[in-house]
DNA sequence: AGCAGGTGCTTGGTATACTTAGCACACATC
DNA sequence: GATGTGTGCTAAGTATACCAAGCACCTGCT
C-alpha cells in the first residue's frame, strides 16, 4: 500500500505522463495497449490514475513507446531517492555484494578483509 | 504477458538475491519486513520466488538493504540492462583495482582471495 | 436514415500481490 | 520440565492489478 501516495502522489502525473507520451507518438490507446500486450480499458485507467501498474507493465509501455524504462521509473516516482547515497563509494563493496559466484559467509570475508585495508569507513 | 516465466525465470533469482542481501547485512526476516514495512510472511514468499513483488515494493526492499532501486530493478529484469551484469565477475576485480584507497600489496592480496573463492579461471 | 469502423470509458469478473493470525521448531533462562 | 523469545513458514483472507465484453459517442460512407 505505502501510505495514501498510491492514489495521489506521483502516479496521477505517470498517467498524465503515458497519455502525453501517447499522443505525442500519435498512437491510439488500443494501439498502444496493443503494443504493450495490455488491454486498452486497463491502459485507459492507468493513464487517468486510478491504478498503478506493476513494474512488469511500466516497463512494457516504456518499450511500446520507445523510451527508456530508466525513465518511466523515474516518472512513477520509483527511482527518486538521491542517486544512491550510501553506496556511490562503496565500489569494491557493492561488486562484492551483487557478485553471484560468492556466498554470503565470503562475500562477508572480502568485505571484512577490505574494511581492514581501508580503516573502515 | 510473463506466461511461465513468471515463475521459473528471473523472479526466482531474485529472490535469492534478496535473501543474500539480507543475510548479508545482518537481518532476520522480521527486521527487513519491519524496516521495508512489508509483512514477514510475503518476504517469505517473496524471496522463494513464490510472488513477484511490485515495483515500489522493491524499492521499498532496496532502500532497506542499502542498495539502489536500479540494482534491484536489474536483478529484477525490470530494467534493459545495458549495465550491471556484464560486470558480475570482472566487476569486483576491476573494482579493486580501481580503489585509490588500496595499496598495489592489499590489492594483489583482495584479488587472490577473491580468486579462491570463485575457483579462478 | 442507416451501417462500418474509429475513439475513450464502464462494468463485472479473475488472478495475484499483500496482510493478519498462528504453527513448528530451535535455543535460552528459570 | 516449563516458559519466553528467536527464527522461517503456512493458511486464509483482503485489496488491487489486470482482462473480456460491451456501451456511448463521433465521423464518414452509401
Amino acid at each position: 500500500m505505502t501510505d495514501e501516495e498510491s492514489r495521489n502522489g506521483a502516479w496521477r502525473t505517470l498517467g498524465e505522463f503515458i497519455r502525453g507520451q501517447r499522443e505525442l507518438a500519435n498512437l491510439s490507446m488500443r494501439q498502444l495497449a496493443e503494443i504493450a500486450k495490455i488491454s486498452n480499458p486497463y491502459l485507459s485507467q492507468v493513464e487517468r490514475g486510478l491504478y498503478k501498474p506493476s513494474a512488469d507493465v511500466l516497463k512494457s509501455i516504456a518499450n511500446a513507446l520507445q523510451i527508456s524504462a530508466e525513465t518511466m521509473y523515474a516518472q512513477a516516482g520509483l527511482l527518486d531517492d538521491t542517486r544512491g547515497e550510501g553506496e556511490s563509494h562503496h565500489g569494491v563493496e557493492h561488486a562484492i555484494k551483487l557478485d553471484p559466484r560468492l556466498s554470503v559467509d565470503q562475500k562477508e570475508a572480502l568485505i571484512r578483509i577490505y574494511r581492514s585495508f581501508t580503516g573502515a569507513g
